[in-house]
DNA sequence: CACCCGATTATCT
DNA sequence: GATAATCGGGTGT
């Protein structure tokens, strides 16, 4: 098994925007039972109060309650009833409240077991969506809140990649205009591009 | 307690 | 491109 090196907590707290484009190449590593499952970060955005599209905006309820937690914890929710997104909690001491959703991943390792959390879909499908990362890797509600510097859900350092592209989000009725959704150039797991 | 809706996905046409 | 699936939380009565 590689070894895996967790980002240090003073990496999350920078602006929100700056650290979503540094967790792109960056690695989710869930360690399950006595398998690993690892996927490359490859597409993300970024959330913060000020902003409408943020879960944030309307102040804090018990289901956002994780995004003006700590940082370097995610905040994991449940998106139309059906599927889990996960956010890596990210802010500037200033902010109080923010995150980054982890939008897409390149599928690196435990391959096979992700296939059985999500049976019948090609490889390529495994990992390039919100909703469909959480469900390969296995992350549920159980996971709000959950502190990164875990020995179990982490994010581990990678070099960065070399092209970055910036759009807009998707998906969002508000805060359109913003363009804080960042993605790595010419990668095949990228949800949309 | 009823109503509304969403940072999505799969499955149609 | 359109739409159903599905449900917890927020809001107002």
């Amino acid at each position: 098994m590689k070894k895996y090196l967790p980002l240090p907590l003073s990496f999350y707290q920078r602006p929100t925007e700056e650290v979503a484009r540094d967790l792109l190449g960056k690695l989710v590593v869930h360690r399950v039972g006595s398998e690993v499952l690892v996927g490359k970060i490859v597409e993300t955005e970024a959330y913060t109060i000020d902003d409408p599209a943020c879960h944030a905006y309307r102040g804090k309820t018990i289901a956002n309650q994780s995004l003006f937690g700590p940082v370097g914890h995610t905040y994991v929710y449940l998106s139309y009833g059906i599927h889990y997104c996960m956010n890596i909690v990210s802010r500037a001491s200033d902010c109080p409240a923010g995150g980054v959703l982890v939008r897409a991943l390149e599928p690196l390792e435990g391959l096979d077991l992700m296939r059985k959390h999500r049976p019948g879909v090609t490889d390529r499908m495994l990992t390039n969506g919100p909703g469909k990362l959480t469900q390969a890797l296995g992350i549920t509600q159980k996971f709000d809140g959950h502190d990164l510097a875990s020995h179990d859900l982490f994010i581990a350092y990678a070099p960065a990649p070399e092209h970055i592209v910036t759009t807009t989000r998707i998906g969002i009725s508000k805060g359109q205009h913003a363009h804080r959704r960042f993605y790595i150039a010419d990668n095949p797991y990228v949800s949309k591009q």
